[in-house]
DNA sequence: CCTAGATCGAACCGATCGGTACGATACCAG
DNA sequence: CTGGTATCGTACCGATCGGTTCGATCTAGG
């Protein structure tokens, strides 16, 4: 059975596919550390169908990191609104998010930011930027509610708390839990900013 | 002239000048950016010379990394040296220095934690560790002397902020001061373990 | 039934990769 | 002067890279 898949069935069927199945390897073996060839084998697709699809390498990348980014986006942003209303517990489900996520077994990182530090070149980087926008976008929104003086200083404050405990998180073992104490660093700039306001 | 050079004139100093020619071209072009053999090119040096000094790319990397580590270090703790005795006037200095830095023309986060987020295997991310927790010494030293409670726990509070800024600063240009935002933030979080201590 | 398109596996492309080998040259220690 | 060593430039190695092409196979739509 040489063609087992199905084939015109799927205009951007195959195209998801594609997409979350090379997510996880592109993710845990680095965008250099893995082939076009291994990675069209792991996923059984030729390399014909990949690039008809995304045109290049650099294509599916941007495919993959696009899609991871909205994926984890929408499930931050479902946490912060099984929270409640109040701001200090909507801030405090984003860490806790966190915290979940760091524990799980193949956690290497956020994806969008090892991706622009392996390729620093424009695309990578402008999507980790938007990526860390949209992050901003939902602190300061929380932000806001809490009735910051600031609050855009505030959630970038924030925002250099959830990207440091990511970091921290994945490469200093000597801090196990990075992302607990940025929650208790969060609450206290928010409980600081309330003060001041 | 075939070889200009001094030959066994430098037994660790043609050693010390590789590392530092190709400092800043691993750091610009990422690790896998740049080949062997435009390396030894750049730095005037024959493949020879550097695989009998460094026996493989990994092991130049390493010393690379190494020296910059090293280096580093060095340098953030004379920042704190020389800004007094006063704990907070340490701890802004360390942010000062992150805020100089990150304004350099040819900043592109920390070499350290990009390499680890390129190459995520033993050598490169138990190097990012060990850099981590000698920044974390540093930081552990100012939040004893500030005699907070939990001297560790801060620490790692600030250690968050410190890598935080760092990657948004390179990352994220919505954010453009983020390490004097991370300043704020890691005063904030002093006088609050010193209130509640 | 038949055409158009999608897919497959595999062969193939030039380029580049990390790493080795070689002969020649220059220097230093004895 | 001589032998050891460090370096050079270059050629070379096998492997892998991203990307293209091709004929065979299958399926959906007309």
């Amino acid at each position: 059975m040489p063609v087992p898949k199905g084939s015109t069935l799927d205009p951007g069927r195959t195209r998801a596919a594609i997409i979350e199945t090379a997510t996880p390897i592109l993710y845990e073996r680095g965008l250099d550390g893995v082939g076009v060839a291994e990675l069209c084998a792991a996923m059984g697709v030729s390399k014909e169908t990949l690039y008809r699809h995304f045109g290049s390498k650099e294509g599916l990348i941007e495919a993959v990191l696009e899609a991871r980014s909205e994926r984890v986006t929408q499930w931050l942003r479902a946490a912060v609104e099984s929270a409640g209303e109040e701001p200090a517990d909507q801030l405090g489900a984003v860490f806790d998010a966190l915290a979940q996520w760091h524990g799980e077994p193949g956690f290497r990182g956020c994806a969008l930011l090892n991706a622009a530090a392996q390729h620093h070149g424009a695309p990578e980087l402008d999507m980790a930027g938007r990526h860390l926008e949209r992050r901003l976008g939902l602190l300061a929104e929380i932000a806001t509610r809490a009735g910051a003086a600031d609050p855009g200083a505030l959630a970038r404050q924030w925002l250099v708390l959830v990207t440091g405990c990511t970091v921290v998180a994945d490469q200093h073992p000597g801090t196990p839990g990075a992302a607990r104490l940025a929650r208790e660093a969060a609450l206290t700039l928010l409980a600081a900013a309330r003060a001041g306001a």
